[in-house]
DNA sequence: ATGGCTGTATTATGGCACTGATGCACCTCG
DNA sequence: CGAGGTGCATCAGTGCCATAATACAGCCAT
């Protein structure tokens, strides 16, 4: 499922990857940081290093951390503001609208729920 | 993925499933109505008739499609209602509440956001 | 009754994603 | 220089998904 955000049965290493995209924004892993190592990251979440690091692999393709080989991964300036900004234009692009038009079949209103919580 | 709800390269049968459900909910298959047979859905949509018939299956199971073997699948009585409700109470319980924080986190409103569309 | 439509069961196969174990390359510090 | 920390590459195993080829079981109009 999906590969699907909500999916509780989602591979591990994208799980891991929202919850440090998470991290980044909220600033718990401030700019210029030293993020967990790999082997300390699987350790606390019990996963393997190897899919700790396919879920930082994507963050180094797009630049927000720098990669010291040999002494760690760093937040890179700007990540947590960059990241934000993607996250929404995905957010909106991509996933809203089914959102929206599934909560319009459920006869669901986001201005109700958005109270409620 | 997740199998994740609004994950593009999702199982077929998840996708059928979804696209069924919707179709019935909607009304575009009113009740008492008889679905399209596994091949002939199989056929419009391209995919293998095993495959369709993987999506049919839960619905069997759950009650809402009565199967007449050698005649084809019909929607129950109060199928439509029946659906909508259960669907309505996992998205409330399953979906929202991660959507909602990661609104908030990206710092969206929901109520922002069901006027504009 | 027979042909043609339904759903279903069986088995096999290929592909792909996820996970895991091991070892290597690199850097820092004492 | 050596010990212990980094990230990274390679290989293998596992399971789900989708497909395919058949065959079977039930119903109905002709």
């Amino acid at each position: 499922m999906n590969p699907n955000r909500p999916n509780p049965n989602r591979p591990v290493y994208l799980k891991l990857r929202d919850q440090i995209a998470a991290a980044i924004i909220d600033g718990d892993y401030p700019e210029g940081a030293m993020l967990p190592s790999v082997r300390a990251l699987a350790a606390e979440q019990g996963a393997n290093p190897l899919t700790v690091a396919k879920a930082y692999q994507q963050f180094q393709n797009d630049g927000l951390v720098e990669v010291q080989r040999g002494v760690g991964m760093y937040v890179v300036k700007g990540a947590a503001e960059r990241l934000r900004s993607r996250e929404r234009a995905a957010f909106l692009s991509e996933e809203w609208p089914e959102i929206r038009s599934r909560m319009a079949r459920l006869g669901l209103d986001p201005a109700d729920l958005a109270l409620t919580s």
